[in-house]
DNA sequence: ACCTGAACACCGTTCAAGT
DNA sequence: ACCTGAACACCGTTCAAGT
């Protein structure tokens, strides 16, 4: 969806596509939201952009190369929210749950960090708001350190199927799917029929992530 | 690293290459277990069996079935280690570390499971035992698939680094390799030196996860 | 400095053909 | 029933060549 007057201002120069560094990266990620991160290749964003595959390495360079940067242009496209509420455990808890929310408001995106283990790189700026909220609770060195790592797992276990849930209709393999066929003495009938539906994932990312965060922030300090 | 003697037994029927189903999901797990997912191809897979990649479609589908198949037969595969503690939230804990440390034991196919999204389908057996657990702890219904899902959803989180590490020897996008090159004056310097150093991620596994066992099930309540 | 065309070494999958 | 060979439509990447 890129078209030549996106980058017009480039023509005249010694230039024949016009094509910038940012066209490229900016190029990748229009592809990666639109039609997730295998939409993202080396031959259709040259098409998209015009040009030939090789043109794409000249500026740009890799795949590899154009992932980072595109994880990069994302990361600083992430919302600054500011953090909310007065107590320390609630103050970290939104900034816990910004996390959350932005990586679902780009789910694709979020999914291209995570095929290439770089999530912490799109979430850091994130990440240094939730250092600062741990900051303010009173926590230092290894046991902030052990708290915001701690957290971040958590969330990150929550987006593994919360991404997942996105493209999941028709998937077979979901872990209520699964129990639909499961039979056992051991387990409660109504147990396993209430294992048969999906779960409220929004619900229990808060219930669950507060148990996380308690367990490692103290309770009573507040912040000006 | 299959050969001929391997399915020698079923030399002289009407087949010629004496190729199995089986034959092919073993050779299938063989290359997963030595290369990673993405060793897995109808192509090596096909070279290693002593066959053409349509002997492979012919016997066991496309690479979509045969993944599959590799995750099943794994999950059978897992070790029914019982599990351990007379308290409940200590035999909780301790289904949930066979989830983790199964995992942990299977790096590659849990990998190739996660980019399947299988998980649950490799874990079943454990989610099971995980169950019956959750069940004699007195949880039902709503309360026991709650538990379920945050418990594993935390272990989740964990294996997702846990997973990572394995293959991050060069990894210049993982959080403490980030955090060297943060100076924030809202966080104390003793947490951003912690924040360079990687985690011990099996210490913070037991806290962590025993902090939403210890939110979601009773403690009270023992087992004969 | 910027861009193209052709090529290489891979993929998954299908189809007609052989025994 | 079981297996092959050739082909199709893709990949990422490189290299010599053009302007």
């Amino acid at each position: 969806m890129l078209n030549q007057a996106d980058h017009a201002d480039n023509e005249g120069t010694g230039r024949r596509a016009g094509l910038d560094h940012a066209d490229v990266i900016e190029g990748a990620l229009a592809l990666v939201e639109e039609g997730g991160p295998e939409a993202l290749t080396m031959r259709k964003l040259a098409a998209e952009l015009g040009v030939t595959t090789t043109t794409i390495y000249w500026h740009a360079g890799g795949r590899d190369d154009i992932v980072t940067a595109v994880i990069k242009l994302m990361s600083q496209r992430l919302a600054h929210t500011p953090v909310e509420g007065i107590l320390a455990p609630d103050r970290v808890m939104s900034a816990a749950r910004h996390v959350w929310e932005s990586a679902l408001a780009h789910p694709e995106v979020t999914s291209l960090a995570h095929q290439h283990r770089s999530t912490s790189l799109l979430e850091l700026d994130l990440e240094i708001v939730l250092a600062r909220e741990l900051a303010a609770a009173g926590l230092r060195g290894d046991s902030a350190r052990d708290a915001l790592r701690a957290i971040l797992i958590s969330v990150g276990g929550f987006l593994v199927l919360g991404l997942r849930d996105e493209s999941a209709i028709d998937d077979e393999h979901t872990s209520h799917a699964l129990w639909a066929g499961i039979d056992d003495p051991g387990i409660d009938p109504s147990t396993v029929e209430s294992l048969t539906h999906p779960v409220d994932l929004h619900a229990l990312f808060e219930t669950t992530v507060r148990a996380v965060v308690d367990h490692y922030v103290p309770g009573r300090e507040s912040r000006p």
